[in-house]
RNA sequence: GCUCCCUUCGUCUAGAGGCCUAGGACGGAGCCCUCUCAAGGCUUAAACACCGGUUCGAAUCCGGUAGGGAGCGCCA
């Protein structure tokens, strides 16, 4: 593997006198920490055995970088600008361990120099190795890659993102019911930006993203930004597609999807009032299996013997209908309102509880639309011999 | 502690010395629309961390202060 190489470039440093052999003992150097630290120093190593020629026995050694003593290391960070690093602020890295593997800060230079790596783009946190692996790359005739510090992202409440923060994979925003292209569209905005523009599609990302307008300040996640993202794309997407993606959070829920080619109806009714795909599945569950029972206060108050003549009258009305199409159910439920003297609204809630179970839905007319007219009366049936029940 | 980074509405941001009475977006508030819930439309509150300079003029340039973050391993 790849070992062999690192340990040959370490064996190329020590050979040129750029690294050297270390046989300090970790109760050594734990000590020489301690010590600085009581000094209010920078804890680092203070190169003791730089000019070791002997070989101490029986210690098997580590390899350190020989930073350069003096003068500066500027690192020309695309974000940030030039940053410098006076060298001797900078202490020699182990670059191989006592077992010979090598260690972090030696191996990114080592890959990015033998890969031809141009330009390194990474989170902030890494600015204060940057100077080091620069001299590693000059001590190595290799002149060092483009730099990119990106700032970091926070959690919504401005503290460092962890495991109890955020998502820890991105597969939890599909299962939360989140679409790919509104997490990408929400992420490329944080720290980057266009004018005033907030919704970008793919090729407008790739068309438009420059580096240079990339921020230099952290920022925090804001969810219900992210929400009103996914709900645009709920709203302008591909029906047939988001349809998919339905059933996939129905069949989740346990929710038997007869007829698939329901699912693109369902989510243009109901892509208004969905944020995600989770809650669309829950509040859509009607569509494809009667309600269990009814939701007790909407019950009591839409289906009972005040709301009886309506419930039979629609019920006549729809099972007459020669289309069932939106259009002809509104109309069915005008000639209803006319015929009884009423609101809309007393006749359509009943209507509502009696298909849905709750009081919430798309409008009416649709929803009994996709319903269908079979489901429809059923439920109508079903809704009225509660009514009747209830009453008696 | 030392080194480095950062700082415009609650949040994401526009802003390259006069175009700023600081703009947009999410969220908030109010109104309108309305068969529920939404969506939508309109209106509105809300910020240049602080102190000094430079300049005719500073959110923008410089210095300091404060606050936040990262790094300081034989971890990656």
């Amino acid at each position: 593997q790849r070992f062999d190489r690192y340990r040959e470039v370490a064996q190329q440093l020590l050979a040129a006198g750029q690294a050297y052999h270390c046989y300090c003992s970790k109760q050594e150097l734990a000590d020489m920490r301690a010590g600085q630290m009581a000094r209010k120093e920078k804890p680092r190593y203070d190169g003791r055995c730089r000019h070791r020629t002997e070989p101490v026995p029986g210690v098997a050694p580590v390899i350190r970088f020989r930073n350069p003593e003096s003068g500066q290391t500027v690192v020309h960070d695309q974000v940030h600008g030039d940053i410098v690093f006076e060298n001797t602020e900078l202490d020699d890295l182990i670059i191989a361990r006592s077992d010979g593997n090598p260690t972090y800060n030696f191996t990114v230079v080592v890959d990015d120099m033998d890969m031809r790596i141009t330009h390194v783009i990474r989170g902030d946190d890494h600015i204060n190795n940057t100077p080091r692996q620069i001299n590693i790359f000059r001590a190595l005739g290799v002149e060092p890659p483009q730099y990119a510090h990106l700032p970091m992202i926070l959690g919504p409440d401005g503290a460092k993102l962890s495991k109890r923060h955020g998502a820890v994979s991105v597969m939890q925003y599909r299962e939360d019911g989140f679409l790919p292209e509104a997490v990408l569209n929400y992420l490329v905005r944080l720290g980057w930006s266009h004018g005033d523009q907030e919704i970008f599609s793919r090729e407008e990302m790739l068309a438009l993203f420059d580096i240079a307008d990339v921020n230099k300040s952290a920022s925090a996640i804001n969810p219900d930004k992210l929400l009103w993202l996914n709900q645009h794309y709920i709203k302008t997407g591909d029906a047939a597609r988001l349809g998919t993606e339905l059933g996939w959070h129905l069949e989740r829920l346990g929710v038997r999807v007869a007829d698939p080619a329901q699912l693109a109806a369902v989510v243009r009714a109901q892509a208004e009032r969905a944020k995600t795909f989770k809650d669309m599945a829950a509040a859509s569950r009607f569509f494809f299996e009667a309600p269990q029972e009814y939701e007790p206060q909407a019950a009591a108050k839409n289906l009972n013997a005040e709301t009886l003549p309506a419930l039979r009258d629609v019920r006549e009305r729809l099972a007459q209908l020669a289309t069932w199409s939106a259009s002809d159910i509104h109309a069915a439920l005008e000639g209803c309102v006319a015929a009884l003297g009423l609101k809309l609204g007393k006749v359509a809630q009943p209507v509502r509880v009696a298909v849905s179970g709750g009081t919430v839905s798309p409008p009416i007319d649709v929803t009994l639309e996709i319903l269908g007219r079979d489901a429809t009366l059923a439920r109508l049936e079903r809704a009225i011999r509660h009514a009747e029940a209830g009453n008696g």
